[in-house]
DNA sequence: CAGTGAGCGAGCTTCCGCTTGACTT
């Protein structure tokens, strides 16, 4: 630094005369605010500093180890913060108190080149000015305990990532992964299918009747309190039902009622994962949607931190809801509350999800944003209103000589408190208050029906109950969830179910006017769609991992190690002697299973002999997913192969459907001096004639289709192209202008060219009247950009 | 858009948790 600058900074020493550093940069630009000139406050983004790729030795651990290197993207970053931190009096360190905070604050110091005279380390756990003065007033030095405890949990997790991923390229197939929390989730829902698989739907029957109040005619709607194991039975009690009341119309009584009162009270305001839930099921966003919507109500100011696991609403944020409930609701509706969490691992570094404004009642920005915002402010407002006061009524009918009591249940709200906000999600949706009843009561009965229902198995996940079982468990953290959940779908470990599930007959028995009759009606059951089904590939993977790693798939794993962390926190033992532990007992079993000698790959299943050659047939996991497989591959014949159709699994395939894969693709003669052939693709049947493609419709099946058919499909398709094919241009052989789904648009297919270049045509042009230079022009500018990034690898 | 499939070869893939861009569509 050049010696007049140094003095420079001297005599304007309040601009840099203190340098804060906190984690977000939305963060920093509101502190700024409260700090005022004194205080530049810049953020790491994160952290700054991640494991060397190329070691993970602890056994060769020194004092040297673990390397840490700076990634490429945070390179600037950092030359940034140095500059800063070289101009500034005093360095403050701001990161959030839980342990990833605090290893920020520690890698900061070492990186930055620190010294311990000139730094000082602050935590707080709101954004409020008085949270922020009180923590520059209340400096510590940096932990080192807790940032050990980050090591050790970071070093653990690069050991079971990147020793167990090799494992599965080398046993199933390359790039896939697995690591302490994605495999447990996957695990979550390879189990859970597997449950369903083996559970068997048992039929029972429910059976309501229909009372009616005389002489108002009210009516008083009940359910048996037995189900009934078979139709038989459900027949026998409606006959005995209709006997009674041909020789007594008015056999039903009031036997009992009850009423008592019932409070209930709301819900604390949203964590992470509660707003992740909430979100999917009442405004059906995704996890991901979720956070992309909550990121944006925080950068704009509206909402708090949305990666939290904290219940904590700060004092100022308390002070403010009191005055919004009483002014809006009045005293009555209000309720002081304070929440503690009792979810495993918490590390609570910031508030609960919180409008910053409480009495804004709405937001700028999407309608989307809207609707989640107002989802927050409600949910915080209802967890400090007061509880709801209701009345609840049980009413039991029966009579003689019939061997079943009939429950009518009431429900009354007395004082809606927080319900006038905000439904708590697990509360039952009864409306209605019943009519006055008294014990001994005669009533008249509307009818009587039994329904067949089925016992259903357990549900299958989705996103949001995934996210809810895995902070059960302690796995993963609020910033890892829905990437968690995004990885092993990319992964193809889990897809979003598209199964519509099959229809299912039930019958219902009514008794009405003294007259017994029986329906048969339809419903659908079993559909998966939406929700978290397990991959060929997971499952095998997920089979493999929990035979020989039973260990690390363990869904206490986590909960194990993180008390090890919090002893290492402790200062209660030493991180580096832990991991060479772990390691001493993780490494030999990695050893172990590559030395194993396997005759055939993991998952295989032999499912016979092929008729035609008497070679063994397979299905198995290859290097494009699930393939079936005739013949060996040290045969001298080559193998063939063949891949699943979607809808086809490695454990369900038989030898039957295997084999027909291999109908296909079929060829059905020649039309035009071209042979047409027919197969099924990754978008469905199709038909190739001459390069082209034509689908076959759902009305046809490509093993059955005859070349007459699809002569006339490929004539369709040609009439269809010629009408979306608006002109050429003879200037630039190849070229048209063709309509598309979005409009006109120029494809160019030169001679000999595998497939066309398609153009976008500028609103601004009408495309019927492009001159040949506007065309050369817009080709050129689109040929010259950039090549669109791939999102991810996988298709 | 619509395919691929066992080993001479060369190197790559991968973890979890902090945080936002800079890209399209």
């Amino acid at each position: 630094m050049r010696p007049d600058s140094f003095r420079a900074s001297i005599h304007t020493s309040q601009f840099m005369k203190n340098l804060v550093i906190v984690e977000s940069p939305a963060k920093a630009k509101t502190i700024e605010k409260f700090l005022g000139k004194d205080y530049k406050v810049l953020s790491s983004y994160g952290h700054i500093r991640d494991l060397s790729k190329r070691e993970i030795r602890p056994d060769q651990a020194d004092d040297q180890y673990p390397a840490y290197e700076i990634p490429a993207d945070k390179k600037e970053l950092v030359r940034t913060l140095k500059k800063a931190a070289k101009e500034a009096d005093t360095v403050w360190l701001a990161s959030d108190e839980d342990r990833e905070g605090e290893a920020i604050a520690w890698h900061l110091y070492e990186v930055l080149g620190l010294k311990p005279e000139n730094t000082r380390r602050i935590v707080f756990h709101e954004i409020t000015k008085p949270a922020i003065l009180a923590a520059i007033a209340n400096p510590r030095g940096i932990d080192i305990d807790r940032v050990n405890a980050q090591q050790a949990r970071r070093v653990l997790d690069r050991i079971v990532g990147f020793e167990l991923s090799p494992v599965l390229w080398r046993k199933i197939k390359p790039a896939l992964s697995a690591g302490r929390v994605q495999s447990v989730a996957v695990r979550l829902i390879c189990e859970r299918e597997k449950e369903i698989n083996v559970f068997t739907s048992e039929p029972y029957f429910r059976v309501t009747a229909r009372f009616v109040l005389l002489p108002s005619g009210e009516e008083i709607k009940t359910e048996a309190s037995r189900r009934m194991p078979d139709e038989a039975s459900a027949r026998e009690l409606l006959d005995s039902i209709k006997t009674i009341l041909s020789k007594d119309a008015e056999a039903f009584k009031v036997t009992d009622v009850k009423v008592h009162p019932l409070t209930r009270s709301p819900q604390p305001p949203f964590t992470t994962s509660t707003l992740q839930q909430e979100a999917s099921r009442r405004l059906g966003f995704s996890v991901n949607q979720t956070m992309m919507l909550a990121q944006r109500l925080y950068e704009d100011g509206h909402i708090t931190y949305m990666r939290t696991d904290s219940l904590n609403l700060s004092d100022l944020a308390l002070r403010d809801i009191a005055t919004e409930v009483k002014s809006k609701y009045g005293e009555d509706y209000y309720n002081l509350r304070r929440f503690h969490t009792h979810s495993k691992g918490a590390q609570e570094a910031h508030e609960a999800i919180r409008p910053t404004y409480i009495d804004k009642t709405t937001v700028a920005g999407t309608d989307q944003e809207k609707r989640l915002y107002t989802l927050i402010r409600n949910r915080t407002l209802a967890s400090q209103m007061a509880d709801a006061r209701l009345e609840k009524t049980l009413v039991d009918i029966a009579a003689d000589r019939i061997d079943e009591t009939f429950r009518a249940e009431g429900e009354v709200v007395k004082f809606d408190g927080f319900m006038r906000v905000y439904q708590n999600s697990d509360a039952a949706n009864l409306d209605g208050r019943l009519p006055v009843l008294a014990v001994g009561q005669s009533l008249g009965v509307e009818d009587v029906t039994a329904t067949e229902r089925f016992s259903a198995p357990p549900a299958r996940y989705s996103e949001a109950t995934l996210v809810k079982k895995m902070e059960d468990l302690g796995i993963g953290r609020p910033s890892t969830y829905a990437p968690t959940i995004s990885t092993i779908q990319q992964r193809d470990y889990i897809k979003r179910g598209e199964k519509e599930g099959e229809k299912r007959d039930y019958s219902v028995l009514t008794l009405a006017d003294g007259k017994i009759s029986e329906q048969t009606l339809t419903e659908t059951s079993g559909s998966d769609k939406g929700r978290l089904v397990p991959t060929d590939v997971g499952m095998i993977v997920n089979d493999f991992l929990t035979e020989y790693f039973p260990d690390i798939l363990d869904y206490n794993f986590t909960a194990r190690v993180e008390e090890k962390f919090d002893e290492i926190a402790e200062g209660k033992l030493g991180w580096k002697n832990e991991i060479k532990d772990f390691y001493g007992g993780f490494h030999p079993s990695i050893e172990k299973i590559n030395e194993l000698r396997m005759d055939h790959k993991v998952g295989e299943r032999r499912l016979g002999v092929d008729p035609k050659t008497g070679r063994p047939v397979s299905v198995k996991i290859g290097r494009f997913g699930p393939v079936v497989q005739i013949g060996e591959a040290s045969d001298e014949e080559k193998p063939l192969f063949a891949s699943l159709a979607s809808g086809q699994s490695i454990s369900t395939l038989t030898l039957d459907e295997a084999l027909k894969l291999f109908d296909l693709p079929r060829t059905l003669g020649d039309f035009e001096d071209k042979t047409v052939v027919a197969a099924v693709g990754r978008f469905g049947p199709y038909i190739r004639h001459n390069g082209a493609f034509v689908s076959i419709p759902k009305d046809m099946a490509p093993e059955t289709i005859t070349l007459e058919e699809a002569v006339e499909l490929i004539k369709a398709k040609r009439e269809k192209d010629a009408a979306n094919h608006l002109k050429d241009y003879p200037e630039i052989p190849g070229l048209s202008l063709l309509n598309g789904r979005f409009g006109p648009y120029l494809a160019y297919k030169p001679e000999g060219a595998k497939k066309a270049v398609n153009y976008k045509i500028p609103k601004s042009k009408d495309p019927q009247t492009l001159t040949i230079e506007e065309i050369r022009e817009l080709m050129a500018a689109q040929d010259a950009a950039p090549a669109p990034r791939r999102r991810s690898a996988k298709k």
